[in-house]
DNA sequence: GTCCAGTTGTCATTTAGCCGACAAATTAGG
DNA sequence: CCTAATTTGTCGGCTAAATGACAACTGGAC
């Protein structure tokens, strides 16, 4: 899937008029990443807006005591990293391809160009920023009043909350790493997949994740399903 | 203190040429709410964009099973219900008055007409959207990788984030309430509230929590600390 | 095919917050 | 000044997740 899949599908770009079109395309750097590699790091000064042609990037931060959480999973059409570019400070997460992927990188200069000139772009990353606030806000909700197994389904779930091609609903991924996106332990995370597994939610295999019921993962409650 | 002084002084009026100011003078509509009333219920339509001008308001959602929790504290200066405006929705959440306070209500129709009017409009949204979508990943990650006594704190902290007049540190709330910003049990936070006293960040007395130094309190880390 | 690093399944043990309970303290209202 | 409602301090028992450990499994590299 090449980066115009990802451009020609972003509902931003189709905001912009031809000219503010091809400004972007023409600015537009593919790379590719693979798989753990650091897409960017906590602390660099931050000079790109990032779109996920495929594959799935981690946002990621390690405490002072060593351990490790992941914030956020983007999937493909996702775009990311404009929340430290607005406000001109260093990067505050790291951010980590899982399993090898296609990024799209635009530079500071047009992003903040679009910023300036295209109220367009302007309404959509109130849009962006409003969607995405309200999934955090929401994963504070589930951390605090869910039980743990239907805290796994949603964090897996909200993984593909952008748009994305609905055939690749494959996650690569480690039970430890799923219990970094809960805020887990691994052992508890493993729990809770085979749980979901028996629900007929996911199938779980070795290092690898396959999404059934992406619906039924994003409204999973466990209290519901036991009765209680 | 008038509305006046909150309008004066919100970032995002001066952003606004004269004609725009006077349609948002004349639209605003002040109402004062007693102790544990509501300012808007969940599920309710969205007709208002509201600031504080003084007081506290905590945003809050009950449980399926019945608990209650508080997802944020907006003290005076700051401007919050734009989300579901936005997103034309239903309100996802409880706003309640923590002890009496006095509100700013500005109609929906002029919030959409500032939305599609000014840039500048525009560019603030971004700017607070994007700074409260900083605080809850920072809730988040202060959640799984801080230690309770420090998360007590940062909550507290978090409440005067906004613009506010620096000499009304002082918070009605009681220590259920605290264990509910925090998402704790109240016996658990009363025990953190006693810790942070001991480092001499707060003072409690009944019913009451005194700020001493907001600084400290949002960079408490009990890890750090305790030399651990 | 063999080796090896990483992953998974599953223990027993430890830890920490939750819950229910209740007495003491505080404030507001008559 | 007295009373009632609320809040606070503190206990002990309960529960669930974290932790550490280890064997079994998997897939890739050689």
């Amino acid at each position: 899937m090449p980066v115009d899949f990802l451009l020609d599908h972003s509902p931003w770009m189709q905001g912009l008029n031809a000219a503010e079109q091809n400004k972007v395309r023409q600015d537009v750097q593919v790379k590719t990443f693979n798989a753990e590699s650091f897409v960017c790091y906590r602390g660099e000064k931050a000079n790109h807006w990032i779109g996920v042609i495929n594959g799935v990037v981690k946002i990621n931060n390690v405490s002072l005591s060593g351990k490790s959480t992941t914030l956020i999973g983007l999937a493909s059409g996702a775009w990311f990293g404009e929340g430290s570019l607005i406000k001109e400070e260093l990067r505050k997460y790291d951010a980590i391809a899982m399993g090898s992927c296609e990024l799209a990188f635009i530079s500071k200069h047009t992003f903040t160009w679009l910023l300036d000139n295209s109220i367009q772009f302007n309404r959509f990353l109130i849009n962006q920023l409003n969607k995405r606030l309200g999934q955090f806000i929401g994963a504070i909700e589930n951390e605090r009043l869910l039980d743990v197994d239907s805290r796994v389904a949603r964090s897996l779930a909200t993984m593909f909350n952008a748009w994305y091609p609905k055939e690749t609903l494959m996650l690569k991924i480690s039970q430890e790493e799923v219990g970094q996106l809960a805020g887990l332990s691994r052992q508890r995370a493993n729990a809770a997949l085979k749980t979901l597994e028996e629900h007929g939610l996911i199938r779980v295999s070795y290092g690898e994740i396959n999404i059934l019921d992406l619906d039924g993962l994003s409204q999973f409650n466990a209290t519901q399903v036991a009765g209680k």
